[in-house]
DNA sequence: CTCGGTTTAAAACAATTGTTTAAAACTAAC
DNA sequence: GTTAGTTTTAAACAATTGTTTTAAACCGAG
């Protein structure tokens, strides 16, 4: 493995996490990927053998980054109204593999089964330690339901709204919504959870 | 305009809000549409003129149709929980329409800017009337800014839940998650929300 | 330099794409 | 029944798709 292969691999890789995202696994071609990645058509087919594969590879890179990513925010001791607004400013530098894997969750079952070990139990990527996080603040254990609940309210918010935020609100598509604002209303969903579970 | 053409413009229409929802745009072929709707394949271009004509066809027909039901939902007097559950179940069994929609709005530039006229104020379709049920039941008129926060979060809420609902609940790759449970989320949310506006 | 393996390159592959054509089939009014 | 207009059909269109092939270029080790 040389100096240059490393190179060409990750170009390739690199550039299809931003054009898979942008315009989806099918509207994606292999041509406007060797170009991007100013590699010839084949090395794709070389490098990773099917255009299938380089997908995975792709969707497997962006959902490691990310669980690695929210699992450092996290870390023991975080408050988690500050981790919620990093992961937020995550999601939205790294939107690509955001939505690559959201697109693939939205599209036909045979492709759905996509999910890398770990995380099951707790949704998102990194969603253990988030819950972790909501445990602390609580100063105490809560029942399950509620944790759950919690949980999934605060990531949902936080994707829905990292989703949106390259779609529309950074257009002003969709009004009263500075970039203040969104971490505002993150952080008073926050407060408005916890304090309904204490 | 005779019988027949009804029938078979129609009967495209139908599978095409089906399969664009499930394959994207660029993963749906104009062939699988007219085998779907047992049309021959030059009927879809002689109805529409082009796959991208059909395409915004669909999307206005699923736009107006969520509106019109939230519209309806929403009418003056519904109470905000009920009505939030009942959108919900309206986006489950409609997911075709929000899927194309939402993979729309995540998709490259060039087509993001299709939104009808309308709702622009409130952003999800129909959200002006969701509004009218939050400041009724407040029982008076909230700040612009804590509106505009409650109604975007459980807006988000429910969108994001009946999106992931197709995707991952369904078939319990996200656990603590049965059909019950969501609807009470959503009224859990509701009366947590109202009540920090109170 | 020479040799083995690795990486690139241009060209071609068959298959599939959206769209058009031109003729046939159909429909309804006269 | 004839005619004019609409709808359907089969066939073909050029363009693009993912992939393969074959040979050339490259590279470090001996």
């Amino acid at each position: 493995m040389t100096e240059k292969e490393l190179e060409s691999k990750e170009r390739i890789i690199s550039i299809s996490r931003i054009l898979f995202a942008e315009k989806g696994f099918e509207g994606t071609t292999v041509r406007d990927i060797a170009t991007g990645a100013e590699v010839n058509v084949a090395s794709v087919n070389y490098y990773f053998s099917s255009k299938e594969k380089l997908f995975e590879e792709v969707l497997r890179a962006g959902y490691n980054d990310c669980s690695a990513e929210v699992t450092r925010i996290m870390a023991p001791g975080k408050n988690l109204e500050d981790g919620l607004v990093e992961i937020f400013r995550y999601y939205l530098e790294h939107h690509h593999d955001l939505l690559s894997m959201f697109k693939l969750m939205m599209s036909s079952q045979e492709k759905q089964r996509f999910m890398p070990e770990g995380d099951q139990d707790f949704g998102p990527p990194g969603g253990k330690f988030v819950a972790e996080a909501i445990i602390r603040e609580l100063g105490k254990q809560p029942k399950d339901e509620d944790l759950h609940w919690a949980l999934k309210t605060l990531f949902s918010h936080v994707t829905h709204t990292a989703i949106l935020y390259n779609c529309c609100f950074k257009e002003r598509k969709i009004p009263f919504t500075s970039d203040d604002d969104i971490e505002k209303n993150i952080r008073r969903l926050c407060r408005v959870i916890l304090a309904d579970l204490k």
